[in-house]
Order: structure tokens, then sequence, then C-alpha cells
DNA sequence: TCGTTTTCTTGATCCAGGTCTATTGGAAGC
DNA sequence: GCTTCCAATAGACCTGGATCAAGAAAACGA
């Protein structure tokens, strides 16, 4: 650990993985800085900016912007939106701590939708046109664009794959179990249920259904006995019938 | 144009964009070869394996087998399709010329979906773990593999904004202007009208409804005078309209 | 050419989920 | 405290598209 220096004026921090911001992140298995530059020596900071801070509500990008950045999850919870013709707004994707936003920006230079933080956030902005710069002389950071823009297309394609197929209630479900997954893999707490980072019309317009079919859906899932929802924190009891039942 | 011998018992032939296997090809603009590697001396031909043809029906890979290979078609055109839970199958996407199959699989090296010829087809394999180790010394071929991404990106997102929100028949316009689209950039030829590469069937699982539904909107759309389609040719007398009314 | 098979089209019925309305609950502001 | 505002529930109704059933038209092999 060599240059600690931290130049005042600079928006860019020169430090590297374990300067101080990083302490306490919790993001070990999918952080950019721990996973390709594991003996980073310093030259690659000037690639991110950590631990920036959005608070609930905030916007993080506009559409029809120019991409210049892809951002990391840290803490907290985004949610990526976007207009249709009828000028009504469609909710495209949540991301939680580990995910990467910004990569529907890829194909044109401009940010495809509007981004915002559903509770206070954190996230580490990188700069892609030096990260791309890095890429011939370190192999491993290649890789984890590639896997990083691969696992996205995955939840994309197996999003597109279950929206529209399956019925409400089970759409719901799975939306459910896939959170629970997301959350406990990103933070390995087990506490008294996980935190729903998200208002429930989000969740509804993301699925594809409106607030009151949601609402009465919630409803039956309880009365089932299949999630417990209450003041925000949510449990899933049975989490083998609901797999059964969204076909998983 | 150096090196045009073909080692015979090699699978990957070792010519160069401009070799015989490229003339007549018509892919310019977007293709792997012409691209990224204008003046490619021939170092690179080891990625790739020219205008394999696969016929009507055939399977070019199979879900859950090793991702080793990308594929660019050339002419001709193929779909994906994955089984869902209760055992049927529903199309995931449509590849024209141009078009790069195999990029779901990029997550975790295994092929998401299968993919089959809708009608008699040529792709280009590219090895992808050549092309990666080509990218450090050819800068133009990461930003290619990049912006091939984005691409797929982008349409993947697209298709999941109005896949579920728009009502069948804005579906099925929207896909053929969309077709329409892609056909006239890749070939260039705007004669008696285009010829529809795919089954109706495929078409209807492909928009998420039942081939009478598909089939019924056909029916409407042809008596409202917005789509021609005979013998698996098609036109759009009315493209402004139509964009109308699919919200474009 | 024919007969068989598969794909496509049309009509009649039904139900999941959207729409509309009203009510309840909770948080922010004074 | 009270009010205002918006999110969340719940009931009554209605419609778009699935389902079921049957027929027409291509595609295919002999």
């Amino acid at each position: 650990m060599h240059m600690k220096s931290s130049l005042a004026q600079s928006q860019w921090p020169v430090s590297v993985a374990t300067a101080p911001a990083c302490e306490g992140c919790g993001l070990v298995e999918r952080c950019f800085l721990a996973k390709p530059l594991p003996d980073d020596d310093g030259d690659c900071a000037d690639i991110v900016r950590r631990r920036y801070p959005i608070e609930r509500g905030e916007r993080l990008y506009r559409r029809n912007t120019p991409f210049t950045s892809l951002y990391q999850v840290c803490s907290g919870s985004l949610k990526t939106q976007r207009e249709t013709p009828e000028g009504d707004l469609v909710v495209t994707g949540f991301f939680l701590p580990g995910d990467v936003v910004g990569i529907d920006a890829l194909a044109d230079r401009q940010y495809q939708s509007d981004a915002y933080a559903n509770i206070d956030t954190e996230v580490c902005q990188l700069d892609f046109e030096r990260l791309l710069s890095h890429c011939a002389h370190k192999p491993g950071l290649n890789a984890w664009i590639i896997s990083m823009i691969g696992s996205y297309v995955r939840r994309k394609d197996s999003d597109l794959s279950w929206s529209c197929s399956l019925q409400t209630h089970q759409r719901v479900l799975r939306f459910f179990l896939d959170l629970h997954e997301r959350l406990t893999q990103a933070s390995h707490t087990q506490s008294s249920g996980l935190s729903l980072p998200m208002k429930k019309q989000d969740i509804a317009s993301y699925l594809h259904m409106t607030p009151e079919t949601l609402s009465r859906n919630l409803a039956q899932l309880r009365r089932e006995g299949l999630l417990h929802l209450h003041d925000n924190r949510f449990t899933l009891p049975d989490t083998t019938r609901a797999r059964a039942i969204t076909g998983l």
C-alpha cells in the first residue's frame, strides 16, 4: 500500500481497495476492486470514485444523457425506469449491493433509463473509458467486465422468459424468492427477516401489474403462509413450496 | 492478401476477410472480420470458421452444453428457445444476418437456450477464448465485442419494456416494424416485399401470445391496411401510422 | 398426382387481471 | 393535537386474450 496521499481537489481518490473509504463495505465477492485487482498497485485508482452517496429519491443519471460511468452498488438499492409513449413510468430494474448499473447504455453511449435511489445508497462510480484502457495490461479486468455484463444479460433473459408467461401470483412469489436470494448473498445477515428496499407500486410496475393486483396477491400469499411481510420486512417461510409454485 | 493456402484437415480456415468464402457475403457494416480488423494480417484467422452452413431445422447448439463459440449470422435466420418448467417451448429470440448468437452464455459459460435454424442458414463461428486472447493487442476488437454485447443488451431491454405492457395487436405490429428495419439494413434489397424467415407459431411464442391470437391480429392488421402478408412475403404500407400505433 | 401431416385460420366461450371507486392507514407539515 | 397527502387495501364490474373445438390450407413424402 503505497500512495495513500489524497489530492484534495481531485474528483477521483487515488488510494486503493483497502483504503479508508472501503472499510466496512462488506462487498467482497463481487466488488470491482477486490476481484480483478487483488494485488493492485494503485495505478487503477483513477478509474473509481468510491462510496459515492445518493440519498433516497435522488437521481443518479438521466435518460438520454451521455454515458460516462458504470456504477456498482455498495449499499442500499437503486431502480431504473423509463417512460412509455403514453407518458407513464415503468420500472425496468432493481439493483442491490454488488449489482452494476448503467450497462444498458453500452450500445449507443447514452443512458437508456433514469436511475433513482430507492433508499439511501452508496455506489462506486467506474469511469468506463479508463476502465477499458486498463484492460490491455490487466487481463483479469477484461474478464470481470465480460462476466459482469454476462450476469446482466442472464438476468434480463430470465426476466423476459417469466415476466409475461407466468400468472400474477407466480410473478410476485418469484420476485420475492429472487430478492431474498440476492439480498442474502449480498449481506450474509439472516436476521429477523429482510427489509424490502423499494415501494410496492414500483414492484407492481416492474412486474407488469397494477398496485391493486399486487396487493391482492400479497394478501393471498400471506393467507397461504408463503410470505410474511410486515413493516417492510419480509421472510419466506416455505421456499420449497414457493419454488415449486413458481416453477424453479 | 497473403496466405490464401487452405489446410485441408484444419477446422479453422487460415485465410482472411476477403478470402473466397467471404465473397458474395454481403455483410459489410456489421461483419466481425470487416469492422475491427480492416487491415488484418491473418493472425486472427484462427478465431473464425467462416460460412458454416446449418440447414433448416438443424440445431446449432444445445442448452446446458459448454460455451465455446459465438456465432455471427451471415445469411438466413436462427431462433433460440428454451423450455418452461411445464415443458412447453418458448422462443426467446430471432437472429438475422449480422446478429451474434450465444451471448446469453457469457455469464456461466453454458448455453442458456437451444439455437435452431429457421431456414437454411450460414454462420461464422467465433472461438471465444481466442477472441479474448487477441483483445490485448487489437484494441478495435475489444470495442467490437463490447458494442456487440451492448446491442444485444439494448435489444433485450427494449423487448422487455414492450413485451408485456402493449396489447397484442401492438406487439404484432411492432414485431413486423422491427423485422422490416433489421432485414432492410442487413440486405439493402427492397424488392417485392421481404420474406418472413420464421414460422407463425414461433412468432406467437416469441410475442407471448397464442397462434390463434396472432392469426386474428394479422387478419385485423390486413383489414386495416397496415400490413400486407402473403406467401411468407410482407410489406408495411403505412409505417408512419404503424409506428404511431405501437408508440414509436 | 395423391394422401398424410403439419400449420394456419375462424368461431364460441370463459376467466384472469385491469379499471373504477371507495376506504383505510401512515408519514410529513403546521 | 389536527390536517393533508399519498400509499395500500378491498369490492364490483368489464374486457382482452386464452382456451376449446373444428375446419381450411399449405408443406411434405411417396
